[in-house]
DNA sequence: CACCTAATGTGATCACTGTTCACATTCAAT
DNA sequence: ATTGAATGTGAACAGTGATCACATTAGGTG
């Protein structure tokens, strides 16, 4: 993207998150190698190196950027939700569902505990966002004291959506299912939710 | 257990799901290798390829096996709650996330669709199993027509269930707190959950 | 401008991984 | 007792993450 023929690249970090991203989404999290990452954006292996400590810091960088990612286009199914009068929750519940089964690489790899540093800031804060955006489709009458810990229904709300999700991922729902019947699936899951709600 | 110094082993399979289990727990998922798991039964890397084709095909043997062991748990938990007269699908859902916080590789491991042969037999069976124990909970006046396909309510179930394990064993919730607070919050997210399967 | 230091990329090399294959050993049925 | 099938072995292979001395360059200093 800046330069093209230096023995510098420019800005190395940022490329090979592209990378991450090229393998995972293409060929799954597996096949996600130092050395594949460094051959696509066209560098030695070793200089991923002077980056990243360890693989392990470069899906972190990843997994973190996949949750920003995704806080994004459930923000924007709020906004939209709101603009068109809808249930803003449920809007939100359906994008999180969406990116899960649009993208299940990038969703895989925000949540490996084991292959990741769930300890580096960036990672922990763009994780606590995410249920934050969730809840931001309830009443914003809601009693947002402690902004870390979770309220029972914030709580309830997000492990509905993360499981439906995580079911349609990496579990046995909807195996041979088209796109439409999944997310038909989750729409009903969610109307379904909805009494729990009530106060 | 059964041979002790003899060339031929006894019953190799079988002492190899249970290195898994040892080296998972003990370790993580993550340093589960063939040459580790040889080592500790005592046999040559080689020879686990006598009778698991691919280190894949023995974690998809693992993993099963983990079902069936959270199914029995799962099945416990009824019978225990249906004696004391409570209501079964808390305590089953209960056990469920137990098994969770409990055996985090074990539960790991059983939903790893990229280091799994998702297609294998008793691995499907194993994994659809999971859903009708949990749908045991509800009134057994539940229309079970088709046995593979869910009904909305049981959807809703495994999904609040499967999502709050998912969320304490890979994400940021209760990620510091004891295991009397983990199974505390899933007790209320449970209770908060009740009021949607009113008929 | 020339210089120098820190930042960045390279190549060789290491221990370890899953996997294969010819070979050794044992079991079980004849 | 013999023999064929089942099971375990050892040496190899390519691919992996990681390290380190070294090469190349960028950007501020004089």
């Amino acid at each position: 993207m800046k330069k093209k023929n230096s023995y510098h690249h420019g800005n190395l970090a940022e490329s090979l998150l592209d990378a991450v991203d090229e393998i995972a989404t293409r060929y799954g999290l597996e096949a996600v190698t130092l050395r594949a990452c460094a051959k696509l954006v066209g560098v030695s292996p070793s200089s991923a190196f002077r980056h990243y400590a360890d693989k392990r810091a470069l899906l972190t960088a990843f997994a973190t950027k996949a949750l920003i990612q995704l806080a994004g286009t459930m923000s924007a199914a709020k906004d939209r939700a709101e603009a068109e009068n809808k249930d803003a929750f449920h809007a939100v519940g359906l994008a999180y569902i969406e990116f899960a089964v649009d993208k299940p690489a990038l969703f895989r790899a925000m949540w490996r505990e084991e292959t990741l540093y769930s300890n580096d800031d960036n990672y922990r804060k763009a994780a606590n966002a995410l249920s934050r955006h969730l809840s931001a489709g309830f009443a914003d009458t809601i009693e947002d004291l402690d902004p870390d810990s979770l309220s029972t229904d914030e709580l309830l709300a997000w492990s509905a959506v993360h499981g439906l999700a995580g079911l349609l991922v990496d579990g046995p729902v909807g195996r041979d299912d088209s796109k439409r019947k999944k997310m038909q699936q989750a729409q009903e899951m969610l109307t379904a939710l909805a009494p729990s709600f009530k106060k």
